[in-house]
DNA sequence: TTTTTTATTGATCCGTCAATCAACAAAAAG
DNA sequence: CTTTTTGTTGATTGACGGATCAATAAAAAA
């Protein structure tokens, strides 16, 4: 008894899907079939949503991102105006549970092996560094003045690192510790210690 | 017209052909008869020498972390004996060219998903964390005491965090500005900053 | 009411690939 | 020599998986 208007509810459940059997997998040696049947459909329906699981890819590849940019945009809104505050709000973003649970972690880390072969995923992910460093230098601008951009550099691959290592660590994942981390480097750069 | 003693060569071959492989592809969707072919033998045999395809990758793995042991204890064994100058050879010694070409660093990445997956290859993975780590502690110490632990943390996750930068960009790998990026970060939490 | 559009699936096609096997060749052992 | 061990491959098997299609059903449009 189809419904109507099912092509968004059935895009999003894939998508979703799509994420939690990557995560689970640890891999993108994910069939088609595992997917469909995780959102409750038959593989020959998200063919048919989707041309093809490439497709069903980007669309979670997408959504990740989009996850995280509006993350890291709620951030700054709430935050304060001054640098050191809205560096913070970045960082928390970035390991805010939402896209710090094992099943995104998981995905994250095997996107960005996509990235490595499938043109349109390594434009999504240059995106979102571009994103990500353009906020981090206005933040450090005032802070660090020219060694900015080193800084920012530094950053950036040290989140990712960060990332890294919580998506291969035995027990589950430490935001907490992973912010520490971050924050650690910062106050050191911007000479905020004793 | 077989010649004796051709397993160690054989095995060499197939090694060094699934690195190069995998760095192209860019994934681990490598196919056994393609390795084999670059290796210039057929797929059966890769088979005889190597169990399984797995074994063939987890002997990869070996090859490359045992690469860069290598180098790690041979740029200590060439340095000074004060702390910063160990240091820096150590991260000297993560980006050398030799595991620091396309190729190699996109095996590393992708050994990094294989760990997900592959119990063997994340014991492999730590005991190479447990290594770098236990280096870095000893430098350390005498150079910023307590927060030995804290950095230690910071740098091991800075050099993976490169590492991934470096496999995903668009150009060729730049070892230098790896180093320098890493070195920055070193310098600040060792306060050498003006 | 008829027609078209949307939703949905089971069955199937076709390609790929890891793994196995039978067979052959040459060196070493006996 | 003949037997065994080592090296080597082409052909084959068996399974799996992405994609396609024909068929069915219901809602909306005409």
């Amino acid at each position: 008894m189809p419904k109507l208007g099912m092509e968004p509810i059935r895009k999003a459940a894939l998508v979703k899907a799509t994420i939690v059997e990557i995560g689970r997998a640890g891999s993108l040696d994910v069939t088609v079939s595992q997917i469909a049947k995780r959102a409750g459909m038959s593989s020959a329906l998200a063919h048919h949503y989707f041309g093809s699981k490439e497709d069903i890819f980007l669309a979670a590849m997408r959504h990740i991102l989009s996850l995280y940019g509006a993350e890291v945009r709620g951030a700054l809104a709430a935050s304060a105006c001054n640098p050191e505050a809205r560096l913070q709000a970045i960082v928390r973003a970035s390991f805010t549970p939402g896209n710090f649970r094992r099943e995104a972690i998981g995905a994250w880390l095997n996107f960005y092996v996509l990235a490595q072969t499938v043109p349109e995923a390594r434009r999504l992910l240059s995106v979102y560094q571009r994103r990500l460093r353009s906020n981090l230098l206005a933040c450090l601008r005032p802070l660090v003045g020219t060694r900015a951009d080193a800084v920012a550099a530094g950053l950036g691959a040290l989140i990712d690192g960060v990332y890294l290592r919580e998506a291969l660590k035995e027990g589950p994942p430490d935001s907490a510790s992973a912010v520490a981390t971050v924050m650690e480097f910062v106050a050191s750069e911007t000479g905020k210690r004793n």
